[in-house]
DNA sequence: TCTTAAAGGAGAATAAATCTTATTTAAGAT
DNA sequence: ATCTTAAATAAGATTTATTCTCCTTTAAGA
């Protein structure tokens, strides 16, 4: 998983440093679509003084290359899903809980209905479904 | 449409202000799903000392109320839209323009499809589509 | 090992949004 | 019509997420 991390920022040309596979690693450790701040408190455990800065200049070019997603929420935080691979969210109406929802016979219809009915003016590229709602198990 | 905002407010125990008036009719005429600046913009023509912490104020109590909606974005700024009605949204991956998407016989799939094929644990209770791609008319 | 462009560290700067406090006002009561 | 008062606004300071600047360090190829 961190390896496939090199071999990407390798491809593109990207140097592969402490800091960017710490990054991503902890996207992936704590798999909660942490914000900016929760992944500079899980790195600095291990890494005292990586710099704010750094974070998000490492969360840009690993969005720009495509290695991970930025996730919209309702409140002004960006927050970042290793996941690349088109899916979708289950948003908690009542916490900031994010979870994946993935549905490839959702997606192949979708791709047909939208092939069938097109946008005036509009040509898609990708969609996805932000499904609100509670959870109901154990928080 | 602002005499609606006038009953609604009314009806909620809210006071009808100028403000409220303005910052709604500007989210209305705009059309753009504005965000906060440009609302700021519009409104000072006419209104030239309104706050900036009021319009913030404002527009928590009008989405509060559920008279308007907030529009996640990509960036870090929130934008206001004026229907209420469940819809859905195209995004341009080019600009930051966003135009509404209405389309009955989708809710009505969707609500279909989630009838049948439950997500574990988890109560849905409103779906959007975030609908990517590019305008292909006059900008 | 050397070279160098790319990346990181530190902290200042910016921008959106929130908060504080004093003042004003809408709307019901008198 | 005026009075009263809780609610709303103005002004501007503050906070918070993010970006920027500039200098130092380092990954990776020569």
């Amino acid at each position: 998983m961190i390896n496939d991390l090199r071999n990407k920022l390798a491809e593109k040309g990207l140097k592969v440093t402490p800091q960017r596979l710490a990054i991503y690693g902890a996207i992936v450790k704590l798999n909660t679509h942490p914000n900016a701040d929760k992944i500079i408190e899980s790195i600095r455990k291990e890494h005292p003084n990586i710099a704010t800065g750094t974070v998000y200049k490492v969360l840009d070019t690993l969005v720009e290359n495509g290695l991970i997603k930025k996730v919209k929420t309702e409140k002004d935080v960006m927050r970042y899903d290793p996941m690349v691979e088109s899916h979708h969210h289950l948003y908690c109406t009542s916490t900031d809980r994010i979870e994946d929802y993935i549905d490839k016979d959702l997606n192949n219809f979708l791709r047909e209905y939208f092939q069938k009915k097109e946008i005036p003016n509009f040509n898609i590229e990708d969609i996805k479904l932000h499904i609100h709602g509670k959870f109901i198990d154990k928080n």
